[in-house]
DNA sequence: AATTAAGTTCCAAATAATGGAATAGCGATA
DNA sequence: TATCGCTATTCCATTATTTGGAACTTAATT
């Protein structure tokens, strides 16, 4: 009873590992920390059962538990995840393309992936302020109301797509966003035929963005790039004119990719 | 060869759990992504024991498998860290005190916290290029060759300082890295009575910098600020005179915590 | 002081992890 | 194409860990 719309995408029940990556996310993803109490009641396991579980989570640096009891993400998954992100080789490669397209149209590039039912922003260049650390990276949104989402899943064979899609539970963001499975699945046919997607407003207000679909030689890395910005700035008349630089960019990721790994695959 | 003096800080074998993280800790802090035969050499466990923990760590997307057998950080770690990072009640009170003085200094400042034996770096504001991100933030860091690291060490109590130095292994970074725990241990005084810590090139050769000690009232946090730069910009007597405003940023973000969390504890 | 709530520890029973061995997959070589 | 050699995967009786109800401690409240 602990699912709320777009909360963990598979959850085989791993085992041990399994039950306490459902307290991880839990914990990560309320909106302050939690006391002993407070997950008990959203976990629901007994009392000796949670406390030794939380007891390890936090031995291992996962959790944190603070002077008044209450639970919060441990910053060792600061360290595991600036590991993840410095090697990833995928983002490696799209860096450059990202800056240049940045450059060309001024406005904030994003490199996401698709993980589960999730995007996964991998990168992020923005033009303006000094980026704000982990402000997008590492997030994950719902694969049905971003544009490297849609671009993601126009990649994916019809039958792939359509267990996925039978999966989602939609969560109506603004007034523009897909709430059946059908609205969605035309756009993803009409996405998969022209080589590019909007986001027309449909997971924050105000905010508009043009992605084109990228993935790796062995389709590990399914997603998407994208440039998005302010519905006032960015008409859908000069995103339609984006379309081609971002499909260029994506292009050339690819294209990088293939020399990067290709030859030895 | 992939143990950097710095490793596996505790891990006190957390049943299951330990076990499992220790081999998250292998594939993150290799160099490249690792087959299955270089993960049983390293791990030391019986092939089918390695074989199922591995599925089960891609199961919860803690690790990927590439289409080549090789095993690499998952990208879940990014969501888990984003949302650690983004609610970081400590992070976000030292922020705007940061930008102060990055401003007031125009070099690289630094919010670190100690972890075990290392030191994670929770925030970092730079001048000039935009932020790369991940690039410093929450990567471990040793304590015993970092300005913030000497800094927190200066904190403990004399207990605790002499079992965590006891316990530390030194690897030579440069000709001025401590290896020794007599010499560190009679810098740490030194710092305790002064106040605040220099790196004088001891972790990366050409790079110094100033730091005072930072702590949150309930001691969840121990750690530091710096202001970090090239040698041949940041003479000693700079760093001397930069000590006085460090403090003072460390001063207001401790006052900072103690507004926001102190009456309530 | 009495009462309620919150957190911690205990231990027999249930469950999951272990690890040795057999099996399957895949390139390279003959 | 058959065979070898290496790598990865599956199987299952044994072993170790987790489970969860209950008793216990501690702290807050009336």
């Amino acid at each position: 009873m602990n699912s709320n719309g777009d909360g963990p995408a598979q959850s085989r029940e791993t085992g041990t590992l399994g039950k306490l990556m459902v307290l991880l996310d839990l914990v990560t993803h309320a909106d302050a920390p939690l006391r002993f109490t407070d997950i008990l009641a959203l976990a629901g396991q007994p009392r000796g059962t949670l406390h030794r579980q939380l007891s390890h989570l936090v031995e291992e640096g996962l959790l944190e538990l603070d002077g008044d009891g209450r639970y919060a993400p441990g910053l060792r998954l600061l360290d595991f995840a600036a590991r993840s992100w410095a090697r990833n080789e995928f983002r490696l490669i799209a860096e450059p393309h990202l800056a240049d397209l940045q450059q060309a149209t001024g406005e904030t590039v994003h490199l996401g992936v698709l993980r589960g039912q999730s995007i996964i922003y991998l990168d992020k260049v923005e033009g303006r302020q000094p980026v704000r650390m982990y402000s997008q990276i590492g997030n994950a949104s719902p694969c049905y109301c971003t544009g490297v989402g849609k671009a993601a899943l126009s990649l994916l064979p019809a039958e792939s797509l359509g267990d996925l899609i039978a999966g989602l539970s939609f969560t109506s963001f603004t007034a523009s966003t897909h709430v059946s499975a059908e609205t969605l699945l035309e756009e993803i046919r009409e996405i998969a035929d022209q080589g590019f997607a909007f986001d027309r407003e449909e997971h924050e207000a105000g905010i508009r963005c043009v992605a084109a679909p990228v993935w790796s030689e062995d389709r590990t890395f399914i997603g998407g790039v994208s440039i998005t910005g302010p519905a006032y700035r960015l008409s859908m008349e000069l995103l339609r004119q984006w379309a081609v630089p971002v499909q260029l960019a994506a292009g050339r990721i690819m294209e990088g990719m293939r020399v990067r790994l290709g030859p030895r695959r």
